[in-house]
RNA sequence: GUGGCUAUAGUGUAAAGGUUAGCACAAUAGACUGUGGCUCUAUUCGCACGGGUUCGAAUCCCGUUAGCCACCCCA
């Protein structure tokens, strides 16, 4: 799956960025929110010995952009695209496909404002799925607007929806304090035909917004990827701006986010460095994973050939040992595994090792054979064996296995 | 963080208060001693942890931990 994702990484522009697994708390106090979930109830947090406050990583953006900031990149050069593998942590309550450390695979491209970039994003992330032999997920988009469009409309909504406090869920009325777009996304049936009907009269999107939006959309549409619009994607990550996106697939259940992503045009100059647009995804490998696997068995890479070295005796052992290292050594086309006893097993144990192992060739080594100065290579297939002098082993396998 | 369910060898499972805790696969060793796949034989490994109830607990109760499912949240 990595080097997959190189490939792909590499034909879009993106280098590798490995930014540390321990930060800072108040990275993602200022960039994720201080209200969200993530920031109030789901970081592993304790104190270093100097009495910083440090937290497991929770997510990949805001360290790849302190990163970038505080390693000058824009200096260098505005425009800077990165990508990341790697764990994160949240403490949550652990289900399929939501696990206390998991992974993600993800991309930042950072210091451009045009549309062209939040399509880019979305074509790096299909074109990973689509690598990866995913098949049957589903896109989704939506338009947040910018800062301020967000605010009017949270105003907005805070105010109609205060009316209607007491038909809302629990978890709604929260919301309403704490993050009025969220009640947007409620799952609750009695919340949403209420909210969506009061959201439907809402105008808030400016004309800048509005514009860069159909921009992506048109974008999009060239590039051929099929999407669903959206209007209640709203993100639990408050650094979002405009574009955001969640890719889902009907195979995870009730964790059924596969990636998602968007543009977050404020995070750069709200952590102290210039006004600069930037818009990224990451994706949940362990999900993808899952839904590999239930798309059947995963397509297997077992095109390596072993060859087992099976010895009897101390100077064998030495000489196989030997063998082997040369045979590692040596340039091979295909994918080889050269592998031995080391457990001082029976010549009888180790050729059923071999044979587990699928070997195509076992290189048996005794007594006779150091000797005779030679090795005898047996075929696993055909059974047949034949003496080889150690010089001409490698060559000689060689010409078997290529 | 909330609610529910679960926890037996490496894996999948059986034992509905009294068995040396059973079975299958895997693993290890062997079947005239230097040769694999099949078969056969033998062997190793287990009641998540801590309390209770009971003459007696894998089995009932409580707690802890972990997992699963949903909520929440998100990747």
């Amino acid at each position: 799956m990595e080097s997959i994702s190189q490939d792909i990484f590499q034909k879009f522009g993106y280098r590798e960025i490995r930014t540390p697994i321990i930060e800072e708390k108040s990275l993602f106090v200022k960039s994720i929110g201080e209200e969200t979930d993530i920031v109030t109830k789901e970081m592993f947090s304790f104190k270093d010995r100097g009495e910083r406050e440090i937290v497991l990583r929770p997510e990949g953006t805001a360290p790849i952009v302190r990163a970038y900031l505080e390693a000058n990149l824009h200096k260098t050069d505005t425009f800077q695209k990165f990508y990341y593998m790697g764990s994160m942590f949240r403490a949550e309550r652990p289900q399929a496909g939501r696990m206390r450390q998991f992974h993600q695979i993800g991309a930042e491209a950072i210091g451009s404002g045009l549309p062209e970039i939040d399509a880019e994003v979305i074509k790096l992330l299909t074109s990973l799925l689509d690598a990866m032999k995913i098949k049957g997920y589903k896109i989704r988009i939506n338009n947040l607007g910018c800062k301020e469009d967000k605010t009017s409309l949270s105003k907005t909504l805070r105010g109609v929806l205060t009316k209607e406090k007491n038909a809302l869920c629990d978890d709604c009325r929260k919301r309403l304090d704490i993050n009025p777009l969220r009640v947007l996304d409620c799952k609750n049936e009695s919340c949403r035909s209420l909210i969506r009907g009061a959201f439907k009269s809402v105008k808030f999107l400016c004309k800048k917004c509005d514009e860069h939006f159909n921009k992506v959309l048109a974008c999009l549409d060239r590039l051929g990827i099929k999407y669903e619009l959206d209007p209640y994607i709203v993100r639990g990550l408050d650094y979002y701006t405009q574009t955001v996106f969640e890719v889902t697939h009907p195979g995870l259940g009730s964790q059924d986010a596969l990636g998602a992503g968007g543009r977050y045009d404020n995070l750069i100059s709200d952590m102290g460095g210039p006004q600069l647009g930037a818009a990224g995804f990451a994706l949940g490998v362990e999900r993808i994973l899952i839904v590999a696997a239930k798309q059947g068995p995963t397509v297997d890479p077992h095109d390596e050939k072993v060859v087992y070295v099976a010895t009897m005796g101390d100077a064998a052992r030495k000489k196989g040992f030997e063998l082997i290292d040369l045979l590692r050594s040596d340039k091979w086309e295909k994918k080889v595994v050269f592998d031995m006893d080391y457990e001082n097993k029976s010549l009888k144990a180790q050729m059923r090792e071999a044979d587990k192992l699928g070997a195509k060739f076992v290189l048996i080594i005794g007594d006779d054979e150091i000797s005779k100065g030679e090795a005898m290579l047996r075929d696993m297939m055909t059974k047949e064996q034949q003496g080889v002098k150690f010089d001409d082993v490698v060559r000689t396998i060689k010409g078997k296995i290529e």
